[in-house]
RNA sequence: UGUCUCAUGGUGUAAUGGUAGCACUGCAGAUUUUGGUUCUGCCUGUCAAGGUUCGAAUCCUUGUGAGACAACCA
């Protein structure tokens, strides 16, 4: 009886908050029952995971009510966009696993946004304002204060739709007039007091090129083009609340059926130690504090993605912390832990020595080599297993020996037993050291019944060290990235500067590491765990012979808990 | 001294008037040829005060706290 009303639990995932609107809207049969979203970027940046976050709502939407998802890019201000943004976000779409209907532009609604403007001029709903932009800025009043009307305010119809016709052909300079909508100076709401619509740019478009000189405003292009498009539910974080009755009087101005968009706003998706601001990250790119868009330790959807970061392992993410109204600040660890989640099922287990000590086994032959079978991935039985060469001089951690050992060492020390994983339990008999004390060789001595597989294999030993063979292995370079930022919230550090929280050891290289020979095959974006280390995968830096890998997450605390604990 | 929005463990969320649940983190323990994984247990919560109700996290009132809004950005 438990068992039913388990799985009857498990079938009914609760909705959040947009997914009951929508099937509100839905059950009243609005706008014919047609469900249409869209993602909305400006070609200004390279996409985050903030904007996954708003990619897999926008697009899950879609997906789950049968809908349609379009991509279009808000391309209204030519000043800040460049196509080189379109590609890189048209590819990390596609890398997270979408696929949008149709491509979109807003500046392809430049005429008809013209038209609209001109057609609220001749109803007396807008004029062209001579204000400066101090002058607006002091007229406009403050959010406690009513603004004052503009001494243009009342200029006649004809004269503001012929410099509105001026301003577009080119006679005068940027910032010398705007358009205005004409609604409420006094209102308590800022964006109705007489909202800026249209400004001069001459700035050439990445896309209209000289055509346009007067370009609209987000709050006149966003909801229109969402109309043009038959958008029903427009989708933004919760900055835009405060632009809502805008974006309905705008559409209620222009609608002319029954159909309506509706915006709806969930919280914007703030990370623990990261920056999301598409302005910060850019500064961090253009003055080299990072390198590029796709270094690893940025949270952009192609750092990620370099990182060793799977599409499914941030949708996972994303799912978990769900669409609320509440501001808050997610920990770093969901998003870790749901690529460990992943990552623990799919990937190749693989031995890297990243700090390489010299072991010698006294008692194995000097010439003997055996291929010793490693399982791939023990979390999945249908993944096989890889050989891995085995002799007399190997490579280990260096961490995995102690000569005096601490209460709760386990691995190797002088006397004490440990199993080579995938091969022999050895015992410790002692080591060198060079004229600073510095470990040089250890030596052990092979118990050679205990080879795996074999019956004596199993006998117990605390520890398990991962190895690899001093004459097969091969170099490689591994980077370790660590948090970029030191703060917990460097976006709350409003006093700093936020390079000033840089963290200096975010990146770490290190070159003299051994991995298996088994290595030497894998490809760009192919992802490891590293025994007992983390998660690795290929950097495409990786040519001509040289391995580099990106550690995309450590192994959970397995390091930091030894530690601790010694 | 404005308008709008929000408030559930340390963090992110669920419960839509009917037993406050899940995940992450943390701490214990079991299993383990990865100090990983897996499994078990534990810690910790409805901002406050009133009201409505048989019954309130949920509805109402007041208070408190937080965020957004004063770009010719989006």
């Amino acid at each position: 009886m438990s068992d039913i009303r388990t799985n009857e639990e498990e079938g009914k995932k609760s909705l959040n908050f947009i997914e009951v609107f929508v099937e509100k809207d839905l059950a009243e049969g609005k706008n014919g029952g047609r469900i249409q979203t869209r993602f909305p970027p400006e070609p200004n940046g390279y996409l985050h995971i903030g904007h996954a976050k708003a990619i897999c709502l926008d697009f899950g939407i879609a997906e789950k009510y049968n809908g349609i998802c379009n991509l279009r890019f808000d391309d209204t201000n030519p000043v800040k966009e460049d196509v080189e943004y379109v590609d890189s976000i048209m590819e990390d779409i596609k890398w997270l696993g979408f696929h949008w209907n149709e491509v979109y532009y807003a500046s392809d609604y430049f005429q008809q946004l013209y038209d609209f403007a001109v057609a609220l001029i001749k109803t007396d709903k807008a004029y062209i304002d001579e204000l400066s932009a101090e002058e607006i800025a002091r007229q406009k009043g403050t959010p406690t204060q009513a603004g004052e009307n503009s001494p243009y305010r009342n200029r006649p119809v004809e004269e503001s739709l012929d410099l509105f016709r001026r301003m577009n052909e080119g006679e005068f300079e940027e910032g010398r007039m705007t358009l205005r909508a004409k609604i409420d100076m006094a209102s308590p709401n800022m964006h109705f007091r007489d909202p800026i619509i249209y400004r001069i740019i001459k700035h050439p478009h990445h896309r209209t090129g000289t055509t346009w000189k007067v370009y609209p405003m987000y709050d006149f292009a966003h909801g229109e083009s969402d109309y043009f498009e038959g958008v029903t539910h427009s989708l933004c974080t919760l900055e835009f609340e405060v632009h809502r009755p805008l974006y309905d009087y705008f559409i209620d101005s222009l609608k002319t059926d029954d159909y309506r968009p509706r915006q709806i706003e969930f919280n914007r998706l703030n990370l623990t130690y990261t920056v999301m601001s598409k302005r910060k990250l850019l500064r961090l790119v253009k003055e080299g504090l990072v390198n590029g868009w796709d270094d690893p330790r940025m949270p952009t959807i192609c750092g990620f993605r370099r990182r060793g970061y799977t599409p499914q392992s941030i949708r996972n993410f994303v799912d978990k912390i769900g669409y609320t109204k509440y501001d808050g600040v997610v920990d770093m660890a969901l998003l870790e832990h749901a690529v460990r989640e992943d990552l623990n099922a799919t990937s190749t287990r693989v031995s890297g020595v990243i700090n390489p000590v010299k072991l010698i086994l006294t008692n194995y032959p000097e010439e003997q080599v055996e291929m010793m079978e490693a399982v791939n991935n023990p979390e999945d039985p249908e993944s096989g297993s890889h050989e891995i060469a085995f002799t007399r001089e190997l490579y280990i951690e260096r961490d995995d020996f102690m000569e005096e050992a601490a209460k709760n060492f386990f691995r190797l020390a002088p006397d004490k037993e440990v199993r080579l994983k995938s091969a022999y339990i050895v015992k410790c008999t002692g080591c060198k050291k060079n004229n600073n004390g510095e470990i040089e060789e250890i030596y052990a001595e092979c118990d050679f019944a205990t080879k795996s597989g074999m019956p004596e294999s199993s006998r117990k030993v605390k520890g398990t060290l991962h190895w690899v063979s001093a004459s097969h292995s091969i170099p490689a370079e591994v980077r370790l990235y660590d948090r970029l930022f030191t703060s917990e919230n460097p976006s709350e550090e409003k006093d700093k500067d936020f390079t000033e929280l840089l963290n200096p050891d975010s990146l770490q290289v290190l070159t003299n590491c051994r991995v298996e020979a088994f290595l030497k095959d894998a490809r760009p974006y192919d992802h490891f765990q590293f025994q007992r280390i983390g998660y690795f995968n290929v950097d495409p830096d990786s040519t001509g012979g040289k391995l580099v890998f990106n550690r995309t997450v450590s192994l959970k605390d397995t390091w930091t808990k030894v530690k601790d604990k010694a």
